[in-house]
DNA sequence: CTGAAAGCGCTAACAG
DNA sequence: CTGTTAGCGCTTTCAG
């Protein structure tokens, strides 16, 4: 058996017949080093089939190169497009993502300690809020933290979210314009501040508008199954909604899967229906939803530039970004009259 | 301002009065040390609020604890259960997950080069098959691969992939069982061995009961809209199929709607329509669809299970499990007469 | 059981 | 431009 011992810049640095640090040098961006010998380098390097140890260049430069990703909501619609952006936009800047998710009984603070101790340059959190002192210890071996789909208040973190009250806003106008009264505001959580500032402000447009609109808001529905079970109930306590909107596309398709097979009531005319996030089947004919475009892209983008920014200067003030979005308008909402 | 260098254990040593190789004895799990000096380096170092710094404890014991992830294909429908199930698994044995996915104009080989130079201790590559002189160099390294959804041809990796053959024989048994006779097979691209055995399987199967079946193999067709085209096209050309089997839930969804909206062809009762993979909205009545079920955590599990023990026992040979699956029946084929 | 000392493989002054 | 020499923070013999 050949012994396989793991081959080193010492064994380049031999058979090039240099010094170990010149290998090290040929390897680096700004390598201080002379073309003819950066070449025999390169050449003796891959000859020997020599790959630089990043876990070693890491704790030489105190720089891993890692950005921890956590993840606390696998059933947000727009996942894969998410994590597809965040992996394929460091990989640019040159950073590895390193991904846990939250869940099996350990917390998010205790995955942010491994990502601690894994010297991440960086954090981004999904859908959850870190505690405060873990968020402390972050802040004090700076090492930025960038929260996405919740408010980090009073964290020193950035976060990035949907600007709840544009879209409330948004979604009021648009709803009472096509003649639309009597709300039914659905959502999972109630202390998700996002959809709390969205219905507030969706509220506060209805009363405004004087056209005599009621809001009925009903917590802890998610899902599918939730929506349809809960469009059919409010029915048949007489509570019946001309409009639905829905804190998440499934909770949507739920509720018009109920008004279709369970109750015939017909959609747009009687019941509209609105989502959020725009999963990338809601265009499809069979559910044709109108719903609030989640800009993934654009998310992805501020986020991550917020966090290459602080990993640059850690001293940047924290900041909450708000993402413009709008309605798109399908068939699950009146044409216009 | 406060200059904060990190603390090491060096500091926590001073602090608790002992060396610094007993501090890092505390903090392994086989540390020969007593019970009292143990307290004493725990105590000091939650009072400085130490972390082990697990990049120089990875270089010292030439181990990562880092399994590489590769992701080459992002409309997989059971995506976030596959990855959600390799990180907690993972997570579980005391590793972490980094993720990389291909595309952005580099390669399989390129990512895995990245992995190797961050001194992963395990490689997963999903739906995508490694180059072969990548693969000599974890092979030489011992840094152990499993190839998912992909076969690993004669590349000394183990593979993970539904057992095609058996799939292809259940689709089809069941199929003719309900009478349907003139088959169409739709897949994306035509070297994914996976699908070949099924289609293959599938062919064979119908030839073998002798009830007169013909075969129409398609290429190329991908996705909902395609789905749809392609069915309206074959029913224009008039090569109309009584039943379509597809390689994935959203080409068997796009074939629905065209029927649905494009052509008014009753199903299942003019039309019979498989998919594959079982998507998590297949069951909903809009959709309904009979569909191979994909079994993500017997393939987590088992690519995990495979993954690690070679981690521990490099010289295991190479293994290629098929997962056996089942047809689950919904509404888009007949009842059996 | 504990301390001293030699690495792990690389980067970064500092001379030459 | 290149070699020498210290580290980065931890693990691991090897003595005591």
């Amino acid at each position: 058996m050949n012994e396989t011992r793991r081959i080193t810049s010492h064994d380049v640095a031999n058979l090039a017949g240099v010094s170990q640090a010149t290998v090290s040098r040929a390897f680096m961006p700004e390598g201080r080093i002379s073309a003819k010998t950066k070449q025999r380098v390169i050449d003796a390097a891959d000859k020997l089939g020599y790959q630089p140890n990043v876990i070693a260049r890491s704790l030489a430069k105190s720089k891993s190169n890692l950005i921890g990703v956590l993840m606390a909501n696998w059933n947000n619609p727009r996942l894969t497009e998410t994590l597809q952006g965040f992996s394929s936009a460091f990989k640019q800047s040159g950073y590895k993502v390193i991904l846990q998710s939250v869940g099996d009984g350990d917390t998010v603070d205790d995955a942010l300690r491994d990502f601690l101790q894994y010297q991440v340059d960086g954090i981004i959190v999904i859908s959850a809020v870190p505690g405060p002192v873990i968020s402390a210890a972050c802040m004090q071996k700076k090492i930025p933290i960038v929260v996405v789909n919740r408010f980090a208040r009073g964290l020193n973190a950035c976060s990035v979210t949907l600007d709840g009250a544009q879209a409330g806003r948004a979604i009021a106008g648009d709803l009472l314009e096509r003649g639309y009264r009597r709300f039914a505001l659905l959502r999972g959580s109630p202390d998700i501040q996002v959809i709390t500032d969205l219905f507030y402000a969706f509220s506060n447009t209805v009363s405004d508008k004087g056209l005599g609109g009621q809001i009925n808001e009903i917590t802890n529905i998610s899902g599918y199954g939730d929506g349809r079970k809960t469009i059919v109930d409010l029915v048949q306590k007489g509570q019946a909604p001309d409009a639905v909107v829905c804190s998440s596309d499934f909770t949507a398709f739920g509720v018009q899967a109920g008004a279709r097979y369970d109750l015939d009531i017909a959609v747009p005319e009687d019941l509209g229906i609105v989502g959020i996030g725009d999963s990338p089947f809601s265009w499809w004919p069979e559910h044709d939803l109108t719903t609030l475009h989640f800009p993934v892209d654009e998310m992805v983008r501020s986020t991550a530039d917020a966090l290459l920014a602080r990993i640059q200067e850690p001293e940047l003030e924290p900041q909450a970004i708000g993402l413009e979005s709008r309605l798109v308008v399908r068939g699950t909402t009146r044409k216009t009259e």
